[in-house]
DNA sequence: AGAAGTCATTGAGAATGTCAATGATTGACT
DNA sequence: AGTCAATCATTGACATTCTCAATGACTTCT
């Protein structure tokens, strides 16, 4: 209702043209509204990649790690916390002492399912103003860049 | 060379079909590539970003948070280290005492100017597999969610 | 003139990213 | 067999970033 209003959020000529600038923002914003969706059920996007990871694959520790492109250490934080919750379990790696399985367990595996469809729903709105087939080209193209092999 | 070599940074079947987890590694990944084009002078994608809109827009520091939708604390933090540098200045609004107009001084123009060279090169070769109209439609998809108004 | 709001700033606390060091275990080499 | 280097999970430290509350100076509303 006041004069300007829709000049809110814009940022400057130079950024509003800059790639790397609007990938960080849509991806901020994707977070958030991914968040929300599944914050009832307790969890964020962080520990649901962990949990989609675990009931999807069940790899090791450091396999998750390097899946998740996380830092070890981060990795068991995260595992104890939804270890602790009974959503997944550590197991013995049958071939190595050393290396702990991550696996879901039932009821990990029922709130990841939960959860993606939130997640699913949200993001379904949140990309609304697209068609499937536009989204699905920016999938393609953020696939390229997000698994690009960098010197 | 080895027996699964392609497969080291692949996530799981769900995380690499979700928009919003392929938004935030692309983010990353392009985050990483700008910050070391311009690390040579000395600034970061979060500089340079600050340095852009003094250099386009010359607001007050309330509205650069705003346009960088960062917190007003952290604009403080960010307008210190440029002004120490010589690359941009506080100056009175001659409307309002209690803002601060965050201006660039020609030597943050000048490094302005370089760093966006760097960037926009750099940029270049990393979605060089992909053509400008390709590009050009994934950022007008971007600038949507970027800029989307949730509730 | 007085009340309420805004601006820059300081400071605190949580979340995240990065890195080094450790003990247990494995694999390679001899 | 036995030694040595590498790998795995873990702990801990530190820097960066995010978010929030509080303050003094100033403006705007009434």
């Amino acid at each position: 209702m006041d004069t300007d209003e829709g000049a809110r959020a814009y940022s400057s000529p130079t950024l509003d043209a800059d790639t790397s600038f609007l990938l960080a923002r849509a991806s901020a914003m994707a977070s958030a509204v991914g968040n929300r969706a599944i914050a009832d059920l307790g969890l964020k996007v962080r520990t649901y990649s962990v949990l989609a990871v675990a009931v999807e694959v069940a790899p090791s520790q450091r396999e998750l790690a390097e899946r998740l492109r996380l830092d070890p250490s981060q990795i068991v934080a995260l595992v104890d916390e939804l270890e602790t919750r009974g959503l997944l379990e550590r197991r013995q790696d049958p071939t190595d002492r050393r290396a702990r399985i991550v696996a879901a367990t039932p009821a990990g595996v029922t709130l990841f399912e939960q959860a993606r469809a939130r997640i699913e729903d949200a993001q379904r709105d949140l990309w609304a103003p697209h068609s499937a087939a536009e989204v699905e080209a920016l999938r393609a193209l953020l696939r390229r860049v997000a698994y690009a092999d960098l010197p």
